[in-house]
DNA sequence: AGGTACTCCTGAAGGC
DNA sequence: TGCCTTCAGGAGTACC
């Protein structure tokens, strides 16, 4: 599942190849994956746009188009994004084509088609709620001990869930969330108001340093996740306790535990998480 | 405010 | 081998 990292390391990779091309035409194979405006007027908006730059907001990719309108496409659960060249066949969960001028392509692929795409212009851009109201993202300056003992001190929910609220902070999922807990020795069912300073402190660093690792790992394929040329990454290899149910913890080597947080599976060593 | 349930969706995995 | 059920979960919404 795209998070963060996943969406920064396709955002990287396809930008510098996007930026400047026009966009000549564009099939949609699954009209109902467009939320804004009618598929039809998506379609007659899109085609002769330039893509004047790619940009990254928590989980949602914008691609910035000329005559000031915003391309905005959120991948949710097994959205992927690929560039190819002309030559190049669409394996058969390819949803949208974007044609370049280059005569290149841009593939939306969409196992569960449960991903998101709008087209609007830059000023209604806040149409999109998730946009409107994202929460601070790590490795900002908004995004820092201060605002998270501000957010903490407060809430009686479980600081698992309270990570995955985008309002709170942007572009944390499900796999980095458990393995920011897990770094920072946090039991993901603690209520964040419950966090001493301390605690703060180290999942501060944690959230920061998972969500970095996973950028320089080139994100994590758990189960659908590939690159904006179709390539694995390579955090799934690092991970602490995602995914790792009855394995031994890589610290202390009791066996990981799984269980349900907020309807999220959720991951952690009873051990070494307090 | 926070918890719970439900919705979208399809392929993989597990149970028998 | 095969059929059926369960699970994966981001985000929006309804409801208490």
């Amino acid at each position: 599942m795209p998070e963060l990292p996943e969406v920064e390391i396709i955002r990287r990779m396809i930008a510098g190849k996007v930026e400047k091309r026009t966009i000549r035409d564009i099939e949609i194979l699954l009209p109902r994956l467009i939320k804004w405006p009618s598929a039809s007027e998506f379609l007659a908006v899109i085609r002769g746009k330039t893509i004047n730059s790619l940009e990254r907001c928590g989980k949602y990719l914008l691609f910035f188009l000329s005559e000031q309108r915003v391309l905005v496409i959120h991948l949710r659960m097994t959205g992927r994004l690929y560039y190819v060249s002309e030559t190049m066949r669409p394996d058969s969960y390819v949803r949208i084509v974007f044609h370049l001028d280059n005569g290149d392509r841009l593939f939306y692929s969409d196992t569960r088609t449960l991903g998101t795409l709008y087209l609007l212009p830059e000023s209604e851009l806040s149409r999109i709620a998730g946009i409107a109201n994202m929460g601070p993202e790590p490795l900002t300056p908004e995004f820092n001990e201060a605002y998270l003992q501000d957010i903490f001190k407060t809430r009686t929910g479980k600081i698992k869930s309270i990570l995955l609220d985008q309002k709170l902070i942007g572009g944390l999922g499900n796999i980095y969330a458990d393995e920011a807990l897990a770094l920072a020795g946090i039991r993901p069912e603690r209520k964040a108001e419950s966090l001493s300073s301390r605690e703060i402190t180290a999942l501060y660093l944690a959230i920061n340093k998972v969500i970095e690792a996973g950028i320089n790992d080139g994100g994590t394929s758990f189960r659908d996740y590939l690159d904006g040329e179709g390539r694995k990454g390579k955090h799934q290899e690092h991970l602490y306790v995602y995914g790792r149910k009855d394995e031994p913890c890589r610290n202390c080597g009791t066996p990981i535990v799984k269980i349900n947080v907020g309807g999220r599976g959720t991951h952690f060593c009873p051990s070494c998480q307090k």
